[in-house]
DNA sequence: CATGCGTCCTGCTTGC
DNA sequence: TGCAAGCAGGACGCAT
């Protein structure tokens, strides 16, 4: 569930926490957590001792990136990146803190905080790789630009390759970046598209529009600091304010926003979508 | 190559 | 009431 305004906002609470420590330590309670190198002495060594330079994000993805490890001589920098799919969540523990049952990794830092990952489906996955490998993980490389990168000309262009349903191309992390199920219909609705359009049969208006309301969905939804549905809380424990403002998104059988008609759903790209039949064309 | 579907997980919700 | 099936959903592996 966390989408691009999630990520950005767990990102933004967690940078203040996080920049200038040093890891001292990693704990893996959930090896399945481990990406990359898959054993936990391996990932340990690669980022213990290294100072964190920044909390970023790309597409979902959270990002630390970290200094050079001073025991290891020419050492380059290297990063930490988080998915945290559906339920994954971040929070700082004070030293002393018990570690939560539900951990799945720990990240102990100088400051004797610790940087908890929890996440209770267990989909969610860290890795630590040098920035040329994190250039060179496929997935990493191929995602589209984030949607306030994105130009009209190039959303026209990547539309037209594609030949699947409208819904199913903003999923696809390799046209835009972020967009998840909520920003999609929520974006869709904003545009008065109907997700199961082909997206080359999108008229050039319809594409700008689409746009547009891509980048003002997110927009509004990372000022509102995410959507919370179940899961998602900020590192501070706090909800998003999103899921407030949705107009479509889980309301189905809901009057439409626009026209009072009722909201339908139906699978679109294996995930509900739901729309206004007489608003989305 | 591109597309689509099943899979991974767990807990809550729905329906018989 | 109780319990099983259904659902949620991002990315990936595999089939088409």
């Amino acid at each position: 569930m966390p989408e691009l305004p999630e990520v950005e906002t767990i990102a933004r609470a967690l940078a203040p926490g996080l920049v200038g420590r040093v890891i001292t330590g990693i704990d893996v309670p959930d090896a399945k957590v481990l990406a990359g190198p898959k054993r936990r002495a391996e990932f340990a060594a690669m980022a213990v001792g290294r100072t964190i330079q920044s909390v970023a994000r790309r597409a979902k993805l959270l990002l630390l990136t970290l200094g050079p490890r001073p025991q290891v001589p020419g050492d380059g920098p290297a990063v930490l990146a988080f998915h945290l799919k559906m339920t994954g969540r971040f929070h700082i523990a004070p030293p002393g803190a018990p570690d939560p049952d539900r951990a799945r990794l720990l990240v102990r830092l100088s400051d004797d905080n610790t940087l908890v990952f929890a996440d209770l489906r267990r989909f969610g996955t860290a890795r630590v790789l040098t920035p040329e490998a994190l250039s060179a993980w496929d997935f990493y490389a191929s995602l589209g630009p984030e949607p306030w990168d994105m130009t009209p000309d190039a959303f026209e262009a990547a539309l037209s390759r594609k030949s699947t349903r409208i819904k199913a191309a903003l999923l696809d992390q390799t046209v835009i970046a972020g967009i998840g199920n909520i920003y999609a219909d929520e974006s869709l609705f904003a545009a008065r598209i109907r997700p199961d359009t082909p997206a080359k049969a999108l008229t050039p208006a319809q594409r700008r529009r689409l746009l547009k309301a891509v980048q003002d969905v997110i927009a509004a939804a990372i000022a509102a600091g995410g959507s919370t549905i179940r899961d998602y809380r900020t590192p501070d424990g706090v909800e998003g304010g999103f899921q407030n403002h949705f107009q479509v998104y889980g309301k189905s059988g809901d009057p439409c926003p626009a026209c009072t008609a009722p909201l339908t759903h139906a699978k679109i790209a294996g995930r509900t979508s739901t729309y206004c039949r007489k608003c989305q064309k």
